[in-house]
DNA sequence: TAGTTGATCGTCT
DNA sequence: GACGATCAACTAA
């Protein structure tokens, strides 16, 4: 088995983890089955400093997780129908972390469609954040989970080339419109968004 | 193909 | 009481 990913990764600048995590194995163990996923999409949402982030007013009961040490998830529930899933950074007490946007299935895909529950495309799988929860079966008891334990973690894997990477403004959120703090692989089909998607053959 | 809208409820004001 | 770090189904053309 492929290292998981050390504490050390998820401690450093936000913005740099974002772009690291592009590439990188993330690993769900899913009632004896194993999920695995390439980043191929994230959000980088940096608590005080950034009026997009839920915890740019401070600590509330949902947004706790933020506040821990990097390497945890935050799950959070919105639209009264989705989940969305963040990897926490830095150090505790500083609530920054990075929104998991897209994923390429690199295993575990028929499980994957049975949890979607759709009859969709590989790529309609996980090119979006509710959609990536949905297919890698994340939901509220996820929210907190330590990504140093065996239920989710993330393993290094072939480094994305920094001429690969795009970056954006974020999506779906009115304020912090102008920072570019999303990024993802260019020209890979499970990036979110129509401009994005392969055309249908 | 582009644009619009309904679903559905936890969270915060 | 309003709205959201979304998605899918629908409409029009």
């Amino acid at each position: 088995m492929p290292s998981k990913l050390p504490r050390s990764f998820y401690l450093r600048p936000t913005l740099q983890v974002a772009k690291e995590l592009l590439g990188q194995l993330i690993v769900r163990n899913y009632h004896g089955e194993r999920l695995v996923g390439r980043i191929v999409e994230v959000e980088a949402y940096r608590g005080s400093i950034d009026p997009a982030s839920h915890a740019y007013r401070g600590k509330t009961k949902r947004n706790e997780v933020m506040f821990r040490e990097g390497g945890h998830l935050y799950v959070y529930f919105t639209y009264g129908m989705h989940f969305c899933a963040n990897v926490v950074t830095r150090r505790e007490g500083i609530a920054e972390a990075v929104l998991i946007r897209g994923v390429e299935p690199v295993r575990g895909i028929e499980v994957m469609r049975r949890l979607r529950g759709k009859d969709v495309t590989d790529v309609d799988l996980t090119n979006g954040p509710a959609k990536f929860c949905e297919a890698f079966g994340i939901k509220r008891a996820q929210n907190g989970v330590s990504l140093m334990g065996n239920e989710m973690y993330l393993t290094r894997a072939k480094r994305i080339l920094t001429s690969k990477i795009a970056s954006t403004t974020r999506i779906g959120i009115q304020a912090g419109v102008e920072k570019k703090w999303r990024f993802f692989v260019a020209g890979n089909p499970w990036v979110s968004g129509k401009h994005h998607r392969v055309r249908k053959g």
